[in-house]
DNA sequence: TGTACATCAGTGAACGCGCGTTCACTGATGTAC
DNA sequence: TGTACATCAGTGAACGCGCGTTCACTGATGTAC
């Protein structure tokens, strides 16, 4: 059976993702290094270069489980309230966003802070994960328009030149945008520690811009 | 004269730090070195401690630096409308903490990116300057609310609880802190690079943003 | 089930590199009289 | 204005370190018959 040493394969390239993301976590995604991965595991550096080609490599695998594993805290946050009740799977999914980012700010800070010196993301690889966050928020959308729960308000301060043809209606295009802008901005200086002198109760707080953004955006209380 | 060598050594300490700013825009704040400066100015890279005590002090200063530049940006985007155009000064300070953003993005990420490995920041140094960019936003609002321009809207969003004590009132705060978290939502996605695939006009999606901000926390038209 | 061979995981030494920092030094620029 | 001394800017060699990557190797794990 040749399968017992590709899942063993599997198994250890899974642990120096693991151990890599402890380290991020430690001294920050710059700092990565597979030297102190080889240290930390006990191993021979060269050993790695089994696993993956390049430091690189590593990096841009790291950056696509940040991905998905954002985009997946998000899906189960949406996944959670009841199929129609589309303000709260909507809560859920922006809730997923802020949770995963508060609990993984080493991971965070690879794919939404400054670039690391020297690293270029395949781009081809990485955006594919990228986009499956704003399709979570898609869909919650999608059914909700569908449904007529989501009213464009008169005055939606958008022309609809600025955003970019995604497939979706422009209200709902206007909602993921904006909303993604916002949300980030407060969930990134929360990250980064910027907002501590000026907000108490983060959480409250970032509950009460995504209710804002609901109501401004025309999604209908469940 | 003691005043010539003075002035001579100011001098060096700008150079280092404008050539150190290149290499940020080159290779990422995280990329900084001493070695690489040095080289560039064709000088002894031991020389460069007579200027500065340490790549952390170097880093330090620089950190300074962009804080006061962003938030003099701002300040003459509100100081450029007529005194009373609260909305237009309101813009104009926002304004300038996207275009300084946009036009410097190494530095925008050294003080809101990924935090640069091994490096922390003397907070007793850095927050007076982190704090500037807020009391220019302050100044405005403080004068439109005492001007009867800053209506409180029936439904504002935001328990007093939530905000610290500042020495401005809560509809000020408000408006502040959640126009912070908004903007600089857009501005870290812009400058990173991640709203090209969903924005086709950054400027005009921006000013939508802000223009929506005012309305909604209540600035009254110019 | 047992043997012969191929595949692959992991080793350890070596490479060249750039880094931050220290140190004793040489000249030039200032100050005191 | 001229000299004697102190201060300071800048040099160049050296330090120890950690990095990514290559390479020839040794055993263990698999496959074919």
């Amino acid at each position: 059976m040749t399968t017992r040493r590709a899942a063993q394969r599997d198994r250890t390239r899974d642990d120096i993702k693991h151990i890599a993301r402890q380290q991020m976590a430690e001294v920050g995604a710059a700092g990565l290094s597979l030297n102190a991965i080889a240290r930390q595991m006990g191993v021979a550096v060269s050993g790695l270069y089994r696993y993956y080609d390049s430091r690189d490599a590593l990096v841009t695998a790291l950056i696509i489980d940040a991905f998905h594993a954002q985009a997946a805290a998000m899906q189960a946050g949406a996944d959670a309230p009841p199929r129609n009740a589309y303000q709260a799977r909507m809560m859920g999914a922006m809730w997923g966003y802020r949770s995963w980012a508060v609990a993984h700010p080493a991971e965070f800070a690879l794919i939404y802070g400054s670039p690391i010196p020297g690293y270029v993301a395949p781009a081809d690889q990485t955006r594919p994960a990228a986009a499956r966050a704003m399709t979570v928020v898609y869909e919650v959308l999608n059914e909700a328009e569908a449904m007529g729960k989501l009213h464009a308000p008169a005055d939606l301060p958008m022309p609809p030149k600025l955003l970019r043809e995604t497939g979706v209606s422009l209200q709902v295009a206007y909602l993921g945008a904006v909303g993604w802008t916002r949300i980030h901005g407060h969930v990134t200086l929360e990250v980064f520690g910027h907002l501590d002198g000026l907000v108490t109760d983060l959480e409250a707080f970032y509950r009460a811009e995504c209710a804002t953004l609901m109501r401004e955006g025309g999604l209908q209380p469940d």
